[in-house]
DNA sequence: TTTGGTGCAAAGGCTTTGCAGAAAG
DNA sequence: CTTTCTGCAAAGCCTTTGCACCAAA
């Protein structure tokens, strides 16, 4: 739990993050678990949700809270904001970097102590738009 | 599923409502069960999922998907920011309307086609801010 | 060696669901 | 009456964890 522990460099962990960064799809541990299996057959789930999470704590990869149910893992650590597609669950990049000082306007409107914030966009992905205008 | 269902508005959904409506502490679906048990001792959990779930498709409330594993709800459905505590998971209100255009901006970057953005804000809520000092 | 990591399987937390009886319209 | 809703309990889904063995450093 604590941040004390050196980290070893294991084969897994090498590998998740190699994939990981390969991708550019967003994935949920378990599409993870789907992918890394194919180059290491016997990985467990376990072991890929402790690294996902062990790499995001370390900022190494960024956990993403979007939507859905089931956290996605983002191998870019640079700012920038995501949608979502409402339909399939799709999660794609958007390189919005709000100009405007959102945190500072926020500051002023609560009593909170604002730490950072959270853009996110809701859509329809190609795909599913197309598959909106087959079925109208 | 669908929408096509008359909606009856039996007391327990009424209940579930005006106890919402009088709060405004964004409380997720166990909060409102321990909060209704009060009035209506012998409401179950399931029926409060399953209202707060039919409330919300319907417009009538708001579910949040802010960060943490629990979604919560909201009886304010008007368009407004959230702030979410790091340290407690509280959740408040933040008025801020972002001026610029954002999902037109979006919409500029992505073939995703927008519907609708989301914009949270994280940080320390006073209580603990309070505990930080206390501890520092 | 030492200590962190792995696989496996079981346990956990939150949410959904099947069912029979209750109640709104 | 008819159809939706409720309480209850079981099932489900995603994630975490205990444990004995394994492997980095």
């Amino acid at each position: 739990m604590e941040a004390k522990n050196k980290l070893r460099m294991t084969k897994q962990r090498q590998v998740i993050l190699e994939e990981l960064r390969m991708v550019k799809t967003h994935p949920t541990a378990d599409d993870m678990y789907q992918m890394l299996r194919k180059r290491m057959p016997k990985i467990s789930l376990g072991t890929v949700y402790r690294n996902l999470e062990i790499l995001s704590e370390s900022g190494i990869i960024q956990k993403l809270d979007v939507g859905g149910t089931q956290k996605r893992f983002d191998g870019d650590t640079t700012i920038h904001s995501h949608v979502r597609c409402v339909a399939c669950g799709r999660v794609g990049d958007i390189d919005v970097k709000p100009n405007c000082n959102l945190e500072a306007e926020a500051q002023k409107m609560t009593d909170y102590e604002i730490i950072r914030h959270r853009l996110e966009f809701a859509g329809l992905c190609p795909l599913c738009q197309q598959k909106r205008k087959a079925t109208a």
